[in-house]
DNA sequence: TATTGTTATACTCTATAACTATA
DNA sequence: TATAGTTATAGAGTATAACAATA
């Protein structure tokens, strides 16, 4: 076992800081889990959208997301040439999007490794304290106030 | 204002994606303001870790701040660069790393602008509640077991 | 004019591999 | 053999700008 020598890193208590470290685990663990089903944590959250939200607009899952359009176009892209999602015709400029009977099968598989991640991320936590965490963590984005 | 149309986001309903959402925000906001002093989150943070534990060699910074020895390297030589930090022969292959006067200003000013950010961020949590909040982050970065 | 989508491009972060020097 | 530091490099993720087509 290492000892580590008891350093003092005063960022430790940051919210901030904690903020950064676990995100950076949790994406990487995501990243894993996904890249078995041959999928990006963005796409992998871009089909849960879509399937949620059929006939969805492109720029409207880049803005639910928080990606930018000029990133968001490879993703889908990609997600259709894996025919994943199919376009189909809204107005002259933007098409509906909808998942595929294979992307369906995906997304099952998608939201098993998502339940399955969020139950061992939870797995100290009260559902009161898991959602009063949820309410100041989305407080933060959604603010931008910040 | 702008009426979003009542989209379904499953993920919002997830601490994964919260903590990933509240980060890039964070992150972004510290970027801008250490910006200000013409430092990087990452080199700022190095500053705070060195200022609490002096004669701290390269390879702890890293190991403390979850940062490769590769990526270590060039920000150590760039703080020095800067004449912010300076190195003393620890043995032949090490050095130690302490903040020179300049770097001690410096310093003052990131705890200012990290002392400000953490207040806005946690004005709206008790800090019963904010202790909790970094008790279940730093279990999820340090764990690593996920 | 504003919106949608696309392409090109650049910048930051992070990751791996290979190397030198030292313990 | 393992550790400390360095360099080179590659891959994500994200940012801006410019453009065409359409509303």
């Amino acid at each position: 076992m290492n000892d580590t020598p008891a350093l003092d890193n005063p960022l430790e208590n940051l919210i901030g800081y904690q903020v950064r470290r676990a995100s950076a685990v949790i994406m990487n663990d995501m990243g894993r889990s996904f890249g078995e089903l041959g999928l990006t944590v963005a796409e992998a959250s871009i089909l849960q959208l879509i399937e949620r939200n059929p006939d969805i607009i492109q720029s409207a899952v880049g803005a639910a997301l928080g990606i930018k359009r000029a990133n968001t176009a490879p993703l889908i892209a990609d997600l259709t040439e894996k025919a994943l999602i199919e376009r189909s015709r809204a107005d002259g400029r933007s098409q509906h999007l909808r998942l595929t009977d294979k992307g369906k099968d995906v997304v099952a598989q998608v939201y098993a490794h998502v339940a399955a991640h969020e139950t061992r991320l939870c797995q100290d936590a009260s559902p009161e304290e898991r959602a009063r965490l949820i309410g100041f963590l989305s407080s933060i984005w959604k603010s931008q106030g910040l």
